[in-house]
DNA sequence: CTGAAAGCGCTAACAA
DNA sequence: TTGTTAGCGCTTTCAG
């Protein structure tokens, strides 16, 4: 349609592909630079046929005002940087879906970082986002804790912890509810019945594991269940789940009627150590997960209900956030965003109780 | 350390924070703009004397230079932008890691986008990037299959697609050796021994899976297998795995001695389904997976063998093309990029042969 | 060896 | 209603 924005005769533009300027446009149009901008950001008072006449040459030429000068004249780059501590991980991907999504409406795009756990990389990065003049920033980490990094929470541009915490206690960060979520799974085991509930999770240097091991005994104690609990800690891997079945199992003693899993990785481990020893899932023993991730969840037999943590909503609140910050506004301290409950068919009450 | 770089009293710099800029370096240093750039950049001749002094200025105050500016200035922006037209998945992850750990020492950043399939939200991400004048594109996509996007082949940056293709043919397409892979996989188990070796994979709308296919069958013929062939195409999903082990060892017959899998999840599901019917992996039947993905390799009893398609190193390879197109090579068409076998217990060597 | 000034592309305030 | 111009922060000639 288009014809390649090749330049005018002249001289070379800056840029590459030499995209015309308002200047050429201008020119083109036979009006002045002054009119053009105005015709384009619909600002002063211009004749109907101006306007009209420099928006079809801008059309014409391929015109795309260059956002760079753009942000230089405005202070403000349209731009923020996202940081995550750990490689690209399960976690850190839909809250940057969120994040992108919600920031790419309000015309900011995001810059992608990954630090890998090197604070010297992560350094440099911050360094080279700061010198791109980015009017926000975000940091994630895999797991929700505490970050190692040295303080970076006067760097001049807002600063938000996403998944993430900081050293500085006044610093913006957004967590899931670990224990809401947890007591949450819980308290619909203790809706459905189930009397012996156990809880394998991960290691308790987590405070994510603290917290919804917390979560874990306020459901107990809410649904006045006071003579049987049951904490396992390992490792978050399936493996761990088989282990911990072996444990709750093997040895006689009081078994339990539902597990509720740290996460679900653990539950698939759980279930399929179940199966092995034909205990009916979710007949005699009904199993929760966390994480909600659909690989999992999709494909233990049955399928898994999972606490989900809503990462991608949490990555959109952390646009919104940004947002205000970057607009003035001031956030500090810990949020914690809630945890909602995927039922499926491991706890044996797909539709309601 | 660095006092919260303050602006200096007078005019409010353009940028929120007010970060300095080169005119209040030169101030603060009592010397010419000219002079501070010379310093900062080692260029022209300068005493000694006053380049320490520009410099040690210039850190007092947390001098950082805008490259924003400077883009302007030098119609490069230093920053490339990554669209997955797809939402971002475990394809892409690896991917992007492998471009923005290349490009982050080449001092560019990296704009990610996700169009999530939508050709709107990918027309506005291009016409965003594009404004910010990205100095080069990468396209991506969940599955290496044609994308079903209108040609953007002609955006006026250099423009690369990785683990995704356009319907151009001569734009610059990296992919993984889809075909190399499986008959390294299948060559392997051959060189094992196996005589019976299966095939079972996805659908064959995918070009990924006619590729495999295709060296599957290369793989028998350079073994001189000529009497056993079996090939079953269903759903990229772990039930397919135990669905397809069913068909193959419950109607009698000639039974594989091998399953070579079109990915990890297929083959967890027949590795799972083997264990239920007690036939011995890698005693009896010999599996290996595509894709090795950690999440499935791992988790597997026995460890899963998996082809590996090296997407990092897709990635990073993605970063040099673009840094060299960028400065004016050229490249066109497809090009494969080797897959390596990650040899693990289920095929029965883990030590090499 | 150092300073002054033009210009990258755009906006906004001011003139005409 | 339209044109002119002064910057935004930086680099890079060209004078001094």
């Amino acid at each position: 349609m288009n014809p390649p924005p090749s330049r005018p005769p002249g001289k070379t533009g800056a840029f590459g592909s030499g995209a015309p300027t308002i200047h050429d446009v201008a020119k083109a149009a036979g009006v002045s630079i002054g009119t053009v901008s105005k015709a384009l950001n619909d600002q002063g008072r211009l004749r109907e046929e101006t306007r009209v006449l420099v928006r079809e040459t801008a059309a014409r030429l391929g015109f795309r005002p260059n956002d760079l000068a753009q942000a230089l004249h405005r202070g403000k780059s349209l731009t923020v940087g996202m940081i995550s501590s750990d490689s690209f991980g399960r976690f850190t991907m839909p809250i940057m879906e969120g994040l992108e999504g919600y920031l790419a409406g309000e015309g900011i795009s995001v810059f992608m970082c990954n630090a890998t756990d090197d604070p010297e990389r992560e350094r440099l990065h911050i360094e080279q986002l700061l010198g791109k003049r980015v009017d926000g920033l975000v940091f994630t980490s895999r797991r929700a804790d505490r970050r190692p990094t040295a303080d970076m929470t006067h760097l001049g541009v807002p600063t938000l912890f996403v998944y993430a915490q900081s050293h500085d206690p006044m610093a913006a960060c957004l967590l899931p509810d670990d224990q809401q979520g947890a007591r949450d799974g819980v308290l619909h085991l203790a809706r459905l019945g189930r009397k012996r509930i156990a809880h394998v999770t991960g290691p308790d240097r987590f405070e994510a594991v603290v917290l919804r091991q917390t979560g874990y005994l306020q459901a107990l104690q809410q649904s006045g269940i006071d003579n049987y609990h049951m904490l396992l800690n390992g490792p978050w891997l399936e493996t761990w789940g088989h282990d911990a079945v072996a444990q709750l199992f093997d040895h006689g003693g009081e078994r339990p009627d539902a597990v509720f899993c740290g996460n679900d990785q653990i539950a698939r481990g759980v279930i399929d150590a179940l199966r092995e020893r034909r205990i009916a899932v979710p007949g005699d023993v009904a199993v929760v997960g966390f994480d909600n991730w659909d690989v999992m969840t999709m494909a233990t037999r049955p399928a898994l209900t999972s606490v989900d943590m809503n990462l991608r909503g949490m990555g959109k609140e952390a646009g919104v956030r940004l947002m205000a910050m970057i607009r003035g506004e001031t956030f500090t301290g810990i949020t914690r965003l809630p945890c909602s409950l995927a039922v499926r068919q491991s706890c044996g009450a797909t539709s309601a109780t």
